[in-house]
This record gives C-alpha cells, structure tokens and sequence, in this order.
DNA sequence: AATAAAATATACTGACCAGTACAATTAACA
DNA sequence: TGTTAATTGTACTGGTCAGTATATTTTATT
C-alpha cells in the first residue's frame, strides 16, 4: 500500500541525512523500513528517483512550515520580513535539524549536468525567490538584492549549525538581517 | 619520490572538488596521477588519511593566499577589513572555483564523530577566528559577533557560487558585509 | 659488476553496491 | 473452494570499492 512508500520515503531522507546519500545503501534503507528491495523499486525506479522525491518532499514542507508560520503569526506584509528570521531560528534549532537538505545534496553531486545537483539548485532558486516575495510585499526596492542576502544570512546559519550543533550562528544571522532589512527598506 | 606524494594530493584534492570525495576512489586517483595503489599508499595509509591531508593542504593555502593578499594591498589594520571582500571575490571568481572544500567535505560526512567532519568543523572555526583578529585589530567592539556574521556571509556566496556559477552571489555579500561592518564599528 | 634495498606493477581478496530474475505468498474474485 | 492476479521474499548478477600479497623492476652501495 502507499503507507509502505511513504514509509520508504521517510526512512530514506532520515537516513540521507544523518549518514550521507551516496553512504546509504537501498539495503539499508529497505531494512530499517522493514521490508525489500522489491518493494522498493516498486515505488521508484531508481535510487536516484528516491533521492529526488526526498529533496522534493523535504523542501515542500519547509516551504509549506515556514509559509504557515508567516500567515498565522502576522498581520502586514511588512511583518513577515522582520519575524521571519525568529521562524528560521525555531527551524534551524529544532532537536532533529541535521542541515538544509539541498545544501548537502548539492556538495554530494557537484556535477552541474547531474540530476540531483540541478533539483538542489533549482530549489535554492525557488528559495530565494520566495524571499523576494517578501521583500516585495514589504516594500523594498531592491528586493533581488535584499533577498540574495538574507539567503546568504539563512543558507550561511543552517551550514554553520549543521557543522556544529549550538554554534549560535543563527543569533548573528538574526542581527544581521535586522540591520541589512532597515538598509534596503530606506535604500 | 615526494614529487609522487605532491602530485596524488594535487590530483586528489582537483578529483574531490569536481565528483565529491565519496564518489572518487583510489583507482581513479592513481590512474590520473599515473601511479599505482601500491605507492599511494606508501604515501597514505588509507584513504581517509588523504582526505584529511587534501583538506589540510586546501585550508592552509587558502589562508595563506588571503593573508598575504591583505599584508600586500593594505597599510593600516582598519583597511583589512573594508578589503577582504574584495579578495574573496577574487578567490570565488576564479576560474577553477569549485567551492569551498570544508563546507562540502562537512556535507559529505555527517557524523559529528567523523574524523573529516571533525577537521571540517575545526576549520571552519579557525577561519572564524581569523575573522575575528582582523575585527579586533580595526577596532571592532563585539568581534566574535562580526566574525560570525562575515564567515555566514562568505560562506554563503562560496555555497551559492558552487551550487551555480556565475550567482552573483559574491557582490551582495560584498554589500552586505560593508553595512555591517558599518554598523559594528559605530556600535 | 654483484648484492642489497627500495620503489613499482600485477593480480587478487572480501565486502558492498544498485538492480533483477524468479519463487513464494497473499489477496480477490468466482 | 479453486483460479487468477498482485504483492512480497530469496537469491543472485555484474560491477566497484578499499586495501594487500606477491612479483618485478629500479636504484643505491660496494
């Protein structure tokens, strides 16, 4: 039943991210999931259309976390902007964060032609535009910018607090981004 | 001879870089660096071994490298800081960037026990540290915090600059830096 | 030139990898 | 209950991996 490929789905990203994707074997996976590599290949076709529905998966629900926070928890646009990085702190210092899960896939398959590589980027795009979304509402001009920086801020936080747990990181992104939002809403 | 030795490190760490650490093995090592397993490791007792040399090798010419573009380019201690961007720039633009081979090494091998995890984590600390005597010397009050805030910078662009060439992430780090370096100084 | 020592090349080991052929089992329906 | 179809388990394939034992060549020393 689907259960058994959502379950294959959850495994599979847990262990791509506390072991690495190319050091996780389907063996592996199939194991832990209780059940086979039949099965598996079943549902996909290719350790590598696992790995892609995984990324896709886990960059949809933070997409979709983040959004709802943002909706439920401000009234203006403006607002959005300055609670965001109070939202990306919960994220980054939830208990089972083990780094931005396309950030990671991107170092593992450097290739630009690879398929892996391109989804990777592709979503750090989408990321960012989303940011700029923001930026827009709020009324910053330069909203590329403001939101290529504020990118660099979360992508550079979660990198550093994957490097190490409590590094702290996020407290300065914090900051940082307070001061680079006021800038780019007087620019 | 140790023209050997130099010349499996420069291949190995090239090999790293484009295909990542994990999906490049000690075969195809050795066949570009037209040697044979028997004299790397001679070299090397295993291949973990020449990870953390690679990495090592890597770090300390790309501190050296920075350090000495600031000593050359600059008088006054102040001055450093207003033009490291402009040689991280540098370094990021260059041709055969590939990213920055801590931050991808770290991605590669995620078990904090790790031994590469471990080394990666220690440089991207020094590097912090690095940062912070160059806030220190142009007088910066809380410079852990700026060092912190420009290494989220710098590692941000050399992420966003491996995941897609060309990003232009650089030059809006390189804006951002100079507002909070700003906004330090003054604070 | 003879001998010893070091470096190199060849060929192999056991382990693991992604993926599959085929057999056993379960479920669906008559 | 008997037959068919779909799903799951077992066992295997060819390939690659890190690492090594042994054989060959080169180098250094006398």
């Amino acid at each position: 039943m689907s259960t058994l490929r959502a379950k294959i789905l959850h495994v599979a990203s847990d262990l791509f991210q506390t072991r690495g994707i190319n050091s996780t074997g389907v063996d592996t996976i199939v194991a832990v999931a209780g059940t086979t590599k039949m099965t598996l290949y079943k549902y996909f076709h290719s350790k590598e259309e696992l790995i892609l529905e995984v990324l896709q998966k886990g960059h949809q629900d933070f997409e979709t976390w983040l959004n709802d926070k943002l909706n439920q928890n401000t009234k203006q646009p403006a607002e959005k902007l300055q609670k965001l990085f109070d939202f990306i702190e919960e994220w980054i210092t939830a208990p089972d964060f083990r780094g931005m899960a396309f950030i990671k896939a991107a170092a593992e398959f450097p290739n630009e032609e690879n398929a892996v590589h391109r989804l990777s980027s592709d979503q750090s795009r989408q990321f960012k535009q989303y940011l700029a979304g923001l930026a827009s509402e709020a009324g910053v001009k330069d909203t590329e910018g403001l939101a290529l920086q504020l990118s660099l801020l979360i992508e550079g936080a979660m990198q550093a607090e994957q490097m190490k747990r409590g590094s702290g990181a996020i407290k300065y992104a914090k900051k940082a981004s307070k001061i680079l939002i006021e800038s780019a809403l007087k620019g």
